[in-house]
DNA sequence: AGAAAAAATCGACTGCGGTCGCCTTTTTTA
DNA sequence: TAAAAAAGGCGACCGCAGTCGATTTTTTCT
């Protein structure tokens, strides 16, 4: 439709985002203002807050594009009939490694959405879904292979190891586990989760 | 040794702390200004940073405050007797409850301590390690009895439990579980950690 | 006790996130 | 194509977190 308004607009949109990318990454979130982002960007500063809402959205709608796109690759990558286990490690160190090279942006980005001021709107609440819904597949066939209990609810299931990667995240935020040896620590936990506690 | 000032200064941080419980709880920490706490404490602003070096920190020092106390009452809740899972319910449902009847306090506290700008302070280690300590001879005592497998490290076995917690935690900010529903869905989930996923 | 030193208190000031109303550009209407 | 309407761009302005140096209070020294 509105050819010469709407492609400026997505062009602005895309130019906030790379000067973002660039300015959080070297100098940090909290350290980058938006008048500087404003500068860099080439735009005023009351623009910036016509494409996002707070600063903050900045770095959420990023995360949430790089994640779409990053989704969208990893169906190519696993492959469905390979062990369990190798088939999480893809995908789950897919998400890591995007993290671990853009430390500010995942970290503000795992605040609002781990810890929320508020309860997600029904929009995250969709993204959440997307993402189970990309996984159950892979569960529902390691069930058939007998790699996992079918008396488990998916739900549950995807709980499980959810929560062991929100564990390597903080290991690796406090600092606890260094970058090299997050494969290693998150293979071993999601076995041991996989095989129990109990002997 | 100096009598006056020691107990004055000590008065005095409590008095900030107990408004910023009460402010916070009511308004929201962003909805409380510096200012306005400064004024229900009755002084003045800049006094408040001579005890606390941001705003985050009065929280972090509240829940410091409230953890320890917590922990030291846990003691004497628990029997090292009973079950595993009665155990873990005891103390993980109890640092729960804290979170919910301080869901302000506890959402701050928790973007610091689990997703930190910058890795953990030597001191902020010391505060895990201290609760770690408490929870080794739980575990090792389940080892014992036979309710948990001798070949895993007690490191490993801790951050599966933490792990749980953490989802449960995630769950309830989200809006994903309701606060009634946290004390049934956190046993289903240890138990099934602790059976493991696979058949 | 009185002077000097040390510690604590304070609020004006700075810089930044976010708002708002005015101005410019694009689109629609006739 | 000209005028009206709509949308977008902008930066002065506001409120708040955090700083700093001047002032007051407490402690130490003689």
């Amino acid at each position: 439709m509105s050819s010469i308004r709407e492609q400026h607009k997505i062009r602005t949109r895309r130019c906030i985002l790379d000067s973002a990318v660039k300015l959080f990454s070297r100098k940090g979130f909290e350290q980058t203002s938006i008048e500087e982002l404003a500068r860099e960007a080439g735009i005023g500063k009351g623009t910036i807050y016509s494409y996002f809402e707070t600063k903050r959205d900045i770095v959420k709608a990023f995360c949430d594009d790089q994640l779409d796109y990053a989704r969208s690759e990893l169906a190519a990558k696993t492959n469905p009939e390979t062990p369990l286990i190798d088939q999480l490690m893809i995908i789950f160190m897919a998400d890591f490694n995007y993290v671990t090279d853009h430390k500010e942006f995942g970290r503000v980005y795992l605040h609002e959405k781990v810890f929320p001021k508020e309860p997600l709107s029904e929009e995250d609440f969709q993204v959440q879904n997307d993402y189970f819904d990309m996984l159950y597949p892979i569960y529902r066939r390691a069930q058939e292979r007998g790699e996992l209990r079918t008396d488990l609810e998916l739900l549950h299931i995807s709980g499980h190891i959810y929560a062991i990667y929100l564990l390597m995240l903080t290991c690796w935020y406090t600092g606890m586990i260094a970058t090299e040896d997050i494969g290693d620590a998150m293979r071993t936990m999601m076995i041991q989760t996989i095989e129990g506690l109990k002997p």
